[in-house]
DNA sequence: GCGATTTGACCGTC
DNA sequence: GACGGTCAAATCGC
């Protein structure tokens, strides 16, 4: 029996627990439609093969033998993971909220809360309710602002493939449950100075969490190989990732600029995803992507079978 | 034994 | 003084 991908509900797709072949038949292009409502689930279905390729891609890179390469290759698809999800999640809530400064090394850049204590919605459609709550400056010990690279409100904030060692947790004023506060598992060894805060939202089942993450990491850059280095071709790096303005988004008929004003969410979550699908079509990562698909037409000739 | 986690104390900011 | 963030000794688990 051919299980379908696209008929599934919204719920976040478990990467973790994806095996290879789990990929979905039914995952094929959609067809852009003339309505805004048309054109974000034609979105949402793009993102969510998305992910499911970037998935297939992290299976991939786990084969590089080199531990070094491997994990920060893996890293960066998680870099893709997160960007995906934090897209779809836009779609989903119909709302952006971006926060803090983000980077071309980090696209999983728009969050679904607001820290003004604003509402967000969960992945699975629900709206999630912040409380109010006092947010102060978070400074670095001698007074200086934190860099927050963004908030994410998730269902699993351990999930984006870096090395975390927690440090603390602290009970937070009119919060329910405590902070957490990670540390990249590397701040030691390589000075990188990554941190994340970790804070439940909710009691819903699955719970969500706002992660907050301070800082860029700087330990997966030690492990890249120099420009010039014949193996760089396996990292990803979204360093050299196109602009927002690249043509591809332009090239896209479905993201016009009729009915801008509600094609908002669209065309940043699109942008998310068309600016991996550029670090992707790259020369230097072809050989991966072209594995990647080979094994993908294997299992989908398999689901076919089926 | 070693690395990760826990947790109370301490420190800086407001 | 209250609060959030960090430290570091104690503890845990492999």
């Amino acid at each position: 029996m051919v299980e379908r991908f696209l008929g599934q509900t919204q719920a976040p797709i478990q990467t973790r627990h994806t095996r290879p072949g789990q990929l979905r038949d039914g995952c094929c292009r959609r067809r852009p439609s003339s309505s805004t409502s048309g054109r974000r689930d034609a979105a949402i279905q793009d993102l969510r093969r998305g992910t499911q390729l970037a998935e297939l891609l992290r299976q991939q890179v786990e084969l590089i033998p080199e531990p070094n390469r491997r994990d920060a290759a893996v890293a960066n698809v998680g870099e893709i993971s997160m960007a995906l999800e934090s897209s779809l999640s836009i779609l989903q809530s119909g709302m952006v909220s971006e926060v803090g400064e983000v980077g071309m090394a980090a696209p999983a850049a728009a969050a679904t809360y607001s820290s003004d204590g604003g509402t967000g919605v969960s992945r699975n459609g629900g709206p999630v309710v912040s409380r109010t709550r006092r947010v102060r400056h978070r400074r670095a010990r001698h007074g200086a602002e934190l860099p927050i690279i963004k908030e994410i409100l998730t269902e699993a904030p351990e999930n984006d493939c870096f090395h975390w060692r927690k440090y603390g947790e602290k009970k937070i004023l009119n919060d329910e449950h405590p902070r957490l506060y990670y540390k990249c598992g590397y701040s030691d060894d390589h000075k990188c100075p990554a941190k994340k805060y970790v804070q439940q939202q909710s009691n819903n089942d699955p719970p969500l969490f706002m992660v907050t993450l301070i800082n860029e990491h700087t330990c997966d850059t030690l492990f890249r190989d120099e420009p010039n280095s014949s193996s760089a071709s396996q990292v990803l790096d979204f360093t050299k990732a196109p602009p927002l303005s690249h043509p591809l988004i332009a090239a896209t008929p479905w993201l016009k600029k009729e009915e801008e004003e509600e094609s908002t969410s669209v065309t940043l979550a699109t942008t998310h995803w068309l600016r991996t699908w550029a670090v992707l079509q790259r020369p230097e990562h072809q050989a991966l992507v072209l594995e990647a698909s080979q094994r993908l037409g294997k299992y989908r000739r398999v689901d076919a079978t089926a």
